[in-house]
DNA sequence: TCGCACCAACCGACCGCCCGGTATGTTTGG
DNA sequence: CCAAACATACCGGGCGGTCGGTTGGTGCGA
């Protein structure tokens, strides 16, 4: 017989040509503002090969986020079940995360933007993979604060989401035209979230 | 004389009420999901009431950008203007902005969610105010760079970036039934910022 | 003190467009 | 020869927006 799928996500030139204009619209005008029409044409497909490979527009949206959130908790997962001391595996993350931005820019965009529209039985699933991605971060957070790398005077909830928020907002103001590359803006970024604004007092 | 039986609202009360079910369904459901009919219906208006103070849907989102932008930076400017130290006006300017965040939090997340669906003539105002706004605020950060209150190593705008991105995103995540309030909330942020996570070396 | 003209404020039936989605036909690799 | 992988024509609905009509308050001349 046939081998084993190879990939647990269906596969397709169409299909990637689909998920790859649908991302790139999201991205810029907004999932609501964007019409099926949009999408087949810029993936120069009809509508019947879309909705041959998604159910209703909300699944590409879905299908997006799982691709995205999927290969981020793997990574983060691969980093945070490593060895050294937790500040060195969250140093090491987050260094990982702004490492693979760009290739992930547009999907990330789409995220930032239009994460509060998926809803129904699509939701529970990807809401509990952005909470499983979060709390690999928490963890680490966590786990610092208790060998005492970390301050533990703020809830470790707190400065994951303070952290996650500045990284997810990254598009809305971040241009890799401007004085730093995306490399420099993570280091920068590390900085001020490792030891803040202040100067350090000697 | 007859008293009015029928308690009719007085004159602009009517618009009152569009605008405040307008910034609670675009903030629960995100600009595009919401319907005029949503809007006036939550108002208990007519769709003529709402045409007549709004010459359009994305007007009426405009008008609650404006009065935000324009109220936060009102405070904003004032404090800046203030006497005292950058850092320490900073930090005034921080708290100051969380202690009013329950009276915008659902204005908040409007802006939040849907600001990046502003366009047309609109959107060059809006985004001079938004522009303005962040300039006040980076201002206090190069000052504070210059007195050497802070960090110079990190560009002024990233610092200013990855405070407000953390700000406007705590609608996301935060409720005010866990065990923070916004007040302790904003202590723990405004610590964070300043200082960083890491523990510092005594 | 009226009567009347006027107008902002508001009503609500209605419109045309275009959206997401579908039904059915056609090609093609194995 | 048969699914899988598309293409094409089409649909009902609901959307943002419109428009002629209707109020209640107000100023004003006589």
């Amino acid at each position: 017989m046939t081998e084993q799928d190879r990939a647990r996500v269906p596969r397709g030139e169409a299909r990637d040509r689909i998920v790859a204009a649908a991302t790139e619209l999201f991205g810029r005008y907004g999932y609501e503002a964007t019409t099926t029409r949009q999408i087949v044409e810029a993936a120069q497909v009809t509508k019947g090969a879309m909705y041959h490979w998604f159910s209703s527009k909300e699944e590409l949206l879905t299908s997006i986020y799982r691709e995205l959130l999927a290969e981020q908790t793997g990574r983060l997962q691969a980093i945070s079940a490593g060895p050294g001391p937790a500040d060195v595996r969250l140093h090491l993350a987050v260094t990982d995360l702004f490492a693979h931005m760009d290739d992930h820019a547009e999907a990330l965009t789409v995220w930032a933007r239009s994460m509060h529209l998926v809803a129904g039985e699509h939701a529970s699933a990807v809401r509990a993979e952005r909470r499983r991605y979060q709390h690999l971060f928490q963890d680490l957070v966590e786990e610092g604060q208790k060998t005492g790398a970390f301050r533990d005077d703020v809830l470790a909830t707190v400065v994951t989401n303070t952290f996650l928020s500045g990284i997810v907002q990254i598009y809305r103001w971040f241009s890799p035209d401007g004085p730093l590359t995306r490399r420099e803006l993570g280091e920068q970024m590390v900085a001020l979230f490792l030891d803040g604004v202040r100067s350090s007092a000697e």
